[in-house]
RNA sequence: GGACCUGUAGCAUAAUGGAUAGUGCAUCUGGCUACGGACCAGAAGGUUGGGGGUUCGAGUCCCUCCAGGUUCACCA
């Protein structure tokens, strides 16, 4: 069935040529839900259309809506005030409307175009010298859902991961676990590996913090005792040693990297994300060399005196962007100029999304524009999903001075939290032990998602521990109850009718269940452009909101009538459609019953 | 200092340039022998950081000032 949208817009857009012989563009048809404390389901605003008629705003709204009862079936009334013409859609249109949604098995899903090209995700991207903490939380949560999201919105998507597995940093480990460490492995230690790992990484930081104080209380300045450090030292030659292929260093690297994986792929797996393709930076920090090197011999680029090539940047207002050391050796820029030019080139990209925290603004502007300065078309294509910061009620998060939210624990402490609420309310009584334990998981994460994705990715957020196991309000659990609740309900009620009976005359709430309903289609598109979960997310909050009243105002089960019973089952079972749809989209599971 | 981002009740959040700025937490009042109370109904709480401007209309766009954050490495 054609859109109510689509509907409207030509409607009125004939109504302009038949009545002030203008042509309308279909953008200045802006229509809108009608708001709640007026009376009407859609709202034709009229102010930008007044122009074309050479007439007041509310005397065009006036004859337009004459011109649309007139004309459409689906109009079947209005009313006008100010500029807003507020038009009553007929019952036959919403009853038809609810029929189609229940044939739907996805309804607001919009299938892929199978010659649509792909869209990358890049997301997570961690470093393999540390566990995952909060901040990758929010990071994995966004990636994955704007991956769902994407997907519903009829585009493929390949989901990757970009592992930061070289460098200085996993040599500091290393190294503390070779001075300071006995052996020790994730089997002998019954530690998970990446917090094995952690844990030399801070035990090298304290050591080096130490020889800088040492060198400094013999008068060094700190730049001076920094450099001194003997221990930094030697995680350079490890470094050095590294990338000239020393097979010692390289073996011992492989084997904690894989201690790290494998924690890492226990906490993906809990937290419930996954990748279709994984990238090792190990394989492609070479990569952009050889672009930059084409780049200089066009003159698109410069180089210094000292041998070291650079961006001018200067037209775009920022400034110079070295992209190869005087040594020749490549910068972090480098390589994301490859692995894009490669990502490109194994795959025809409609986009690439970055999820990357916000801190990396500025990188990813460079980026975008280095490519466009190379010459590559899809420079353009980039596009950094910039987040925020999780900060705790206390401050900001400082990874060196411990007070780190280990992703692990966070996870634990839901689940631990969810099962305490559940057990308090006594409402599980009667399930098994072994699908409690599913539902406690499902609560618990579902809190924590919940509570992340429904914040505006660019904004900074407050996480409180405490205040997040909230239960009441605008939270994950309190949708997944509303999910538990309808199927409860349609349990009680056997099968749920398969049309919306002829004769039902709804009343007001049912119609605004029913647009609600038929809002959800376009929040998932909105989501998919604006590239933001929390969208779905307060959709669904407003929804099963607005339903629960809806419950507690309508009896179903025992509605006054059969064909009420009827009707209002296929509303529930809709809704609880799309609330479960809805929460797959941010990776959220729903229990049937919690 | 330059660039970018953010600023909405005590706290946390929402609002394609549209109508009286929604919502939750906390606070206060009322409602459970229940189609599931992890709920519902109601009250109180706002000069949308300040000031200009554009517009029929500004939380939203422009300018400016203030506050906070990020960034401006031959680190990644």
């Amino acid at each position: 069935m054609r859109s109510l949208d689509i509907i409207l817009t030509t409607a009125v857009r004939e109504a302009v040529v038949k009545l002030y012989g203008k042509d309308v563009p279909a953008s200045k048809v802006q229509l809108q839900k009608t708001r709640r404390e007026f009376s009407g389901d859609v709202t034709l605003v009229v102010f930008s259309l007044s122009p074309f008629s050479a007439k007041g705003p509310a005397e065009t709204a006036q004859e337009i809506g004459n011109y649309l009862t007139g004309h459409l079936n689906e109009v079947e009334g209005f009313n006008v005030i100010k500029g807003f013409l507020n038009l009553n859609i007929s019952a036959s249109y919403w009853a038809d409307f609810l029929n189609a949604v229940l044939s739907d098995a996805h309804f607001g899903r919009t299938t892929a175009d199978a010659a649509l090209s792909p869209v990358m995700v890049e997301y997570s991207s961690p470093n393999t010298n540390k566990p995952l903490h909060l901040g990758h939380i929010r990071n994995n949560l966004l990636g994955f859902s704007i991956s769902r999201i994407l997907e519903a919105s009829g585009r493929k998507v390949i989901k990757v991961n970009l592992v930061n597995d070289r460098g200085i940093h996993i040599c500091k480990s290393m190294l503390a676990w070779q001075k300071f460490g006995n052996g020790e492995t994730p089997e002998s230690t019954g530690k998970k590996g990446d917090h094995l790992v952690g844990d030399y990484y801070v035990r090298f930081d304290q050591a080096y913090k130490k020889e800088v104080e040492e060198f400094i209380a013999k008068g060094y300045n700190r730049e001076e005792a920094e450099n001194a450090s003997p221990i930094m030292a030697e995680a350079r030659e490890m470094l050095r040693k590294w990338e000239a292929g020393d097979k010692e260093v390289r073996a011992l690297w492989h084997t904690m990297n894989s201690w790290v994986y494998e924690g890492f792929d226990e906490t993906y797996h809990q937290l419930g994300v996954n990748f279709d393709k994984i990238y090792y930076e190990s394989e492609t920090y070479k990569l952009g060399r050889k672009l930059v090197l084409e780049g200089l011999e066009k003159g698109l680029l410069f180089r210094k005196d000292d041998g070291s090539v650079w961006a001018d940047l200067s037209d775009e207002g920022l400034d110079q962007k070295l992209l190869l050391r005087s040594d020749g050796t490549s910068v972090y820029m480098t390589q994301d100029l490859g692995t894009a030019h490669q990502r490109f080139t194994d795959f025809d990209l409609d986009r690439h999304i970055y999820v990357v925290g916000n801190e990396q603004n500025y990188h990813f502007q460079v980026l975008s524009i280095i490519l466009a300065k190379l010459g590559f078309e899809w420079a353009g294509k980039l596009y950094h999903l910039s987040y925020g910061m999780v900060e705790l009620p206390e401050g900001k998060m400082k990874s060196r001075e411990g007070k780190v939210v280990d992703a692990d624990d966070l996870v634990d402490e839901m689940v631990r939290t969810a099962k305490e609420m559940s057990d308090e309310l006594g409402k599980l009584g009667a399930i098994p032990d072994e699908d409690k334990e599913k539902i406690y998981y499902q609560i618990g994460l579902g809190a924590l998602k919940y509570f992340i994705l429904k914040v505006d990715p660019k904004k900074n957020m407050t996480f409180n521990p405490k205040e997040s196991i909230d239960f009441n309000g605008n939270t994950g659990p309190f949708i997944q109850y509303s999910y538990a609740r309808i199927q409860s309900v349609l349990r009680k009620a056997g099968e749920t009718p398969a049309q919306v009976p002829a004769t039902y005359d709804m009343n007001e709430k049912e119609i605004s269940l029913i647009k609600t309903i038929y809002d959800f289609p376009s929040v998932i598109q909105a989501a998919a452009n604006e590239f933001n979960p929390a969208l779905i997310a307060n959709y669904l909050y407003d929804s099963a909101k607005e339903f629960n009243q809806f419950y507690h105002d309508y009896s179903i089960l025992k509605a006054e009538s059969e064909v009420a019973m009827s009707f209002r089952l296929i509303l529930s079972a809709i809704m609880g459609d799309i609330i479960r749809e809805g929460m797959y989209l941010l990776g959220i599971d729903v229990p049937e019953r919690m």
